[in-house]
DNA sequence: GGGCGGCACAGTTATACTGA
DNA sequence: TCAGTATAACTGTGCCGCCC
């Protein structure tokens, strides 16, 4: 291979096509005598004559017309090596996509996301997976296209890209006619209370233990767990509060007898984003897929 | 590292050759 | 005679080795 002119193929495909050298060097921007010097390089390199002279052109020999379908194949290869990427087209596409996110992610994302994919790609199949606490990882091994997931306060991983989704406040959710849930909720019944705690890494602590503790103040936790989805319906059963993402406890409270108040204190929200590996960030499919995941969670 | 000369090679023009 | 291929002579370009 290291000695062989890859133009050679070239020529040869058009010779095979053609059968007529002039017609041949026309086609690949070559003059006849180019051509005919091209052929003559053909014949040494493969010690047969190739094609031989008739009276409408140039006929094949036996060992050209062994060669046709091998060249053929090699110039379609070529061809699609160097063929300017296409453009994804979502109507014909049939393929799927996988998002590496959170029960809390998926639930806000995926009845959006899937009436999208239905509505412009209905051969599209959508994946949601768990989402692992190094994602960046996860999307370097190709185990998802792109992981939504809170912002990050440290910097992001060489590779990886992000944008952000939307930024979440926290709200509490109660059963309809708690006895200590009123008009509202406020601090000293709060802490009264007993209350479920989302640790999806089964760690103790968080946003609000942060609040209370710069209070002076702390929380029973009577029930941890270890999905957003689950605490829901344990409160609706309960005298139990969970603090949650305004978008769950909202869409909950339109399915269970549940209510959203706001806490008593002033609770920081969150920013969702976005993260994908830099080898998708041109890919066309990827591109149409992240825009679908932007707009779901808009 | 840059300039220079020699060499190889693909391509061009002009022309010779071939077969119907 | 004509359409088409092959070839001689030449050109332009790129590579390589040598020298400074």
């Amino acid at each position: 291979m290291a000695t062989v002119d890859l133009n050679l193929v070239r020529v040869l495909g058009a010779l095979l096509d053609e059968r007529h050298l002039t017609r041949a060097g026309k086609r690949l921007g070559l003059t006849q005598s180019a051509t005919s010097h091209a052929l003559g390089r053909l014949r040494r390199l493969f010690g047969d004559p190739l094609f031989v002279r008739t009276s409408r052109g140039l006929d094949p020999t036996a060992r050209a017309q062994e060669l046709a379908e091998p060249v053929r194949e090699a110039m379609r290869a070529l061809d699609r090596c160097f063929r300017a990427e296409e453009p994804f087209v979502a109507a014909s596409a049939a393929r799927s996509f996988s998002v590496a996110a959170a029960d809390y992610g998926s639930f806000v994302l995926a009845p959006k996301l899937l009436e999208r994919l239905e509505r412009e790609a209905p051969n599209v199949d959508l994946w949601l997976r768990p989402v692992d606490a190094s994602f960046a990882e996860q999307l370097a091994r190709g185990d998802a296209d792109v992981a939504v997931a809170p912002a990050r306060s440290d910097e992001l991983p060489a590779g990886i890209r992000s944008r952000p989704l939307y930024r979440e406040r926290f709200v509490c959710l109660v059963r309809k006619g708690h006895p200590l849930v009123k008009k509202g909720i406020d601090l000293a019944s709060w802490t009264s209370m007993r209350h479920v705690l989302i640790a999806p890494r089964g760690a103790p602590g968080g946003v609000v233990d942060e609040a209370l503790a710069q209070l002076g103040k702390r929380r029973r936790v009577a029930l941890a767990v270890p999905h957003f989805l689950l605490a829901p319906h344990v409160v609706a059963g309960s005298d139990l509060v969970v603090t949650v993402g305004a978008r769950v406890a909202e869409a909950f409270a339109e399915i269970l007898p549940v209510r959203v108040v706001d806490p008593p204190v002033k609770l920081p929200g969150f920013e969702v984003r976005m993260y994908w590996h830099e080898r998708h960030h041109r890919d066309p499919a990827q591109q149409w897929f992240r825009d679908a995941v932007r707009e779901a969670a808009g």
